[in-house]
DNA sequence: TACATATAAGACAAAAAGATCCTAAACTCT
DNA sequence: AGAGTTTAGGATCTTTTTGTCTTATATGTA
């Protein structure tokens, strides 16, 4: 029936995804003070080149990275602002704040007066997520990337 | 555009808020020996009829619930293994385990070994939401429920 | 200034998610 | 047995998400 088949929902939107990826590339590669091209970008997260531009444009216009265009342009972040960018501020760009201000079970508005039934439970989760993200700067996971501990595609 | 515009990407998808909520609405039921028919759920539930009942045949087929057909007929779950439900199967049953067990970049699979710039802290996380899952029973949710303690829909 | 190269922007296309409809099968009750 | 009710299952439709393509705009360099 193709309905309901190998289903995965995930915690952020492939988009969303593809913009922490991105952005934590550019982050590494602006503390080097190199801007980044849109080819070599999605090379280097393994994104769809045309998926990605867009998703860049979306970062720039919410003033999370800026845009040089010509030759030698790409993407790149103001230094001094790579410690500034969290988490959050792309996920928010993205995909919106549901995935850490929403009710679990999509009831309107998560309401602790009148609260859905994995309330208690759900806002434990969600609020340390939120922390998480409000709290997580770019800087560190570019850091990480730099000294080639972590990665950022398979 | 259209494109980008008021996403708001949530934890579980939306068939699987349903899941979860008609599950904890026939477990109340359950509880007293009722049998809940589809449009009654879907009432109670707030979601739409047709589709809640794709969701229901799923659950059936997961042996979360069962069904009887025919006058009087409808969904219920045996009220001894209302206490064994967890909120881990339905999830599972609908949505994958990826929102619990993949990595939240998007990456093939989480490995701590290869781990992508948020692993650490996405991890953990990603394991309290699990934990939480895979022990919050549906016999805990239904009872806050039928003390009006909360509520299935606004 | 001309040319090459890079991003911006919009139209378009494919796939998945969300939702509906219709017919078949099972069951209850008369 | 027959009528009415309820879930099962398939087909279909709509919307959103994911992804591509083409053209415009900006910029560095010869
Ligand atoms: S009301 Fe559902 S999470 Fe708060
Ligand atoms: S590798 Fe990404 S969360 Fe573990």
């Amino acid at each position: 029936m193709a309905i309901f088949t190998a289903k995965q929902h995930t915690m952020f939107s492939k988009a969303c995804e593809y913009a922490i990826r991105a952005t934590i590339y550019v982050a590494m590669r602006s503390l080097q003070d190199q801007c980044t091209n849109l080819k070599a970008l999605a090379e280097e997260i393994g994104s769809p080149v045309a998926f990605t531009a867009k998703i860049m444009q979306q970062l720039v216009k919410h003033n999370i990275v800026y845009s040089v265009m010509g030759p030698t342009g790409g993407f790149q972040i103001e230094k001094r602002r790579v410690h500034k960018i969290k988490l959050s501020m792309i996920v928010n760009a993205i995909d919106g704040d549901a995935i850490y201000q929403g009710c679990g079970l999509g009831l309107e508005a998560c309401n602790a007066l009148e609260p859905c039934p994995v309330h208690d439970k759900f806002a434990k989760i969600r609020d340390d997520l939120k922390q998480m993200l409000e709290t997580t700067s770019i800087y560190e996971l570019a850091t990480g990337l730099e000294v080639g501990m972590t990665y950022l595609k398979r």
